[in-house]
DNA sequence: CGGTTTCGTTTACAGCTGTAGTCGAACTTC
DNA sequence: GAAGTTCGACTACAGCTGTAAACGAAACCG
């Protein structure tokens, strides 16, 4: 198998896929980090390692580009918010939506436009 | 303030926390252990190791019981499981519930039940 | 009493995370 | 072609996590 990008994703390397994920187009390692820096201030030398861990996890790919490497996510962004939801479902309450929806409902987490999109999902949802 | 258990818990610490909230009443080391190990598969030296940490971060209590303490938590079920859905909603999704809900409707998340109790939920807010 | 069990506390230790610094090779600029 | 710049790779290092063993005091058992 083609090694199915299985390991853990942290909080901080999350954040650098996320300036991919936005990117929507390889960048450099400068590039990542200008963006990452805009929002976490985090140095240059942070973010290549964070990207090497990374490339590491094969979740990220280096397509080189002259003596440098571009860098462009291997995991959508889809597909890896899915995945940790459904880990945190599972983690908290059991796999049990409803529950989550009630806690954040509690927690006053809920605007208006929330709950108007989510009613138009379950109307979606039951056709 | 007299010190609001602020520390995060990591996902070890939770299911030690599990034990006794579910047990409704103040338990030994041992009897922890005894519950947790039977879905962990955790050794007793572990638990002890979770349990103080959990008191270092004031997320439990001891009460002493002769030689031995009874550990119970200080904070509250709800209230924890309210915030790590916050916390995790704001980390994935920029705090937005549809979002999340969307996704693990793609997912394939929801049961049926699932869906029924959320538009009772859903009902409910709107009065 | 002396051995055994039970506790809480201390110590251990590898792997992951967050956050960087350093180094040598390559590249650019006078 | 020497000097500075830019890269990726390697190294660092403290704190958190998961998982436990070791230790010493107290308590119970016979």
């Amino acid at each position: 198998m083609p090694d199915a990008a299985a390991d853990r994703i942290s909080e901080a390397e999350q954040s650098v896929l996320e300036a991919l994920w936005d990117a929507g187009e390889p960048l450099t390692a400068s590039q990542v980090a200008e963006r990452v820096d805009e929002e976490k201030g985090w140095s240059l030398a942070t973010v290549k390692t964070l990207l090497s861990r990374l490339v590491a996890k094969n979740a990220i790919a280096t397509q080189p580009d002259g003596r440098r490497f571009l860098y462009s996510p291997l995991i959508g962004r889809e597909a890896f918010l899915g995945s940790e939801s459904r880990r945190l479902l599972d983690r908290l309450f059991g796999g049990r939506a409803a529950s989550l929806f009630a806690h954040l409902a509690e927690a006053e987490a809920l605007s208006e436009r929330d709950l108007t999109e989510i009613e138009g999902l379950l109307r979606e949802l039951r056709k």
